[in-house]
DNA sequence: GTTCGCGCTTGATCTGGGTCAAGGATAGCC
DNA sequence: GGCTATCCTTGACCCAGATCAAGCGCGAAC
């Protein structure tokens, strides 16, 4: 693994399931490839329920997400189950230097992730500064994220929650989809009410009334359970509480 | 500043009232210093209450806390408030590579920071990799906090919020000390009943109710609103709902 | 087709923690 | 000493969301 350098990011190139995670941890590489990679890269695909890795677990690999969502969630002995953190396609998984799982990781929906082995990736990262670096900002993204995240489970109303998990999901969906937010947003839920519940620390029965709620009120409309439209998304917004720029300011 | 190089953080064996946190940066560090980096470091101090950034504010430098608390505060229009964060000696604040403060950044006690202009702070993460790295972990150990606290946030009980704070609080003290966690633990809140329940997602009664509860339950003892003696930890952790280590490991 | 299972909805009731309100303790200051 | 401000405690009451329970809708298996 000695012949690593900079070049080894240039794997993002080919790799044909998983290009926007690979060219989000090195944005500057556009060309070649290194063979080395391929030794300490592969594929694993999960099914929906599924779980990836189990608190506690020895984890010998880092990776992130191709296609697919996940979710990290933390559970007492109890049974109470609370989600920390929803995985998205591009979104990395692991932590170099870490030897056990902190959270069980559990595939929502079917998924595939591209892994690679720690040990051999941990050295890739003493040797290429800007996996580090791009590491570094993705992770104060995460860090933002769940901080964002802490003031919607502490001190927001059950109503306010769900606006607020609709308008972010309606947010990246939108961001992903490149036609950006003009007009009314459409998106499928990625989420079962269960999940939703764990996301925002509410039972599943809150999350429903509070759906049917928002719909009844006509700051969404439902088609099925899971096909979601908002016809205004600064309504939406004003409802999670948020002000109107709804974020982190970058 | 195109002269920087690793040696930069020697600077950390000079930074008299600062030390644990430039050791933290670049632990590796033994020797010298370089006079670059006096032009780029300053410290200013702020009194218990002093904010010291307002968020949306223009932001720059970072820097790292010296002596004394400060926490990280959302706050929504209607004036609810959730910490998000509390930032102890050593801890890092700011974050490379963003224009706007994100949070509200005040001083609960009296406090020194040691800070960076933020230009050649980044300029400097550049041409040092090591700094990228250090901070990498860094935050990911403050991912991994504010993760955890997501979990009390979203399905813990009063009584197991206060009891998650007090051990999180009393074994940071109790590391700090060096005396280790055998024996009853001692040690002063540093927080207001309302900077408690602002952690928690609570109201200052809830806290205080909740405080006397576990007073009277015998789990704390009280030498007036402040100093806390806890004769059973592990007592403590039950409370707190967590498993025996309480904590993530390692 | 029927049956099963799962995800979801809705209703009825209960309760933990919020809200409102009234003091108590302590420290600083004159 | 008394006065004031700040922080904290405690009580009475209330309500948002949890809990318990019943049933719907729909796709998959047979």
């Amino acid at each position: 693994m000695n012949k690593l350098n900079d070049d080894v990011l240039h794997i993002s190139q080919d790799c044909g399931n998983c290009p926007i995670r690979h060219r989000a941890v090195c944005a500057r590489c556009e060309s070649d490839e290194l063979e080395q990679l391929e030794e300490i890269k592969y594929y694993r695909s999960f099914e929906a329920g599924q779980t990836v890795i189990w608190s506690g677990d020895r984890m010998d690999f880092v990776g992130s997400v191709v296609s697919g969502i996940a979710s990290l969630t933390q559970t007492m002995e109890d049974g109470r189950t609370q989600m920390v953190g929803l995985l998205l396609p591009s979104d990395f998984v692991g932590r170099p230097g870490r030897m056990a799982a902190a959270y069980d990781v559990v595939a929502t929906t079917d998924m595939v992730m591209c892994c690679f082995r720690k040990k051999p990736f941990e050295l890739m990262m003493e040797q290429t500064p800007h996996i580090a670096q791009r590491l570094l900002e993705m992770t104060l993204d995460e860090l933002d994220a769940a901080r964002e995240w802490m003031l919607v489970l502490g001190r927001k109303t059950a109503r306010e929650k769900i606006a607020s998990l609709l308008s972010i999901i309606a947010r990246r969906d939108a961001t992903l989809k490149l036609d950006g937010m003009q007009g009314p947003l459409v998106f499928d839920l990625p989420l079962t009410r269960e999940a939703m519940a764990d996301y925002l620390g509410l039972t599943l029965e809150t999350v429903s009334r509070q759906m049917s709620a928002l719909k009844r009120d006509g700051v969404i409309e439902l088609q099925g359970k899971r096909h979601v439209t908002i016809p205004d998304f600064s309504r939406l917004l004003n409802e999670a509480g948020d002000d109107a720029d709804g974020g982190i300011m970058a």
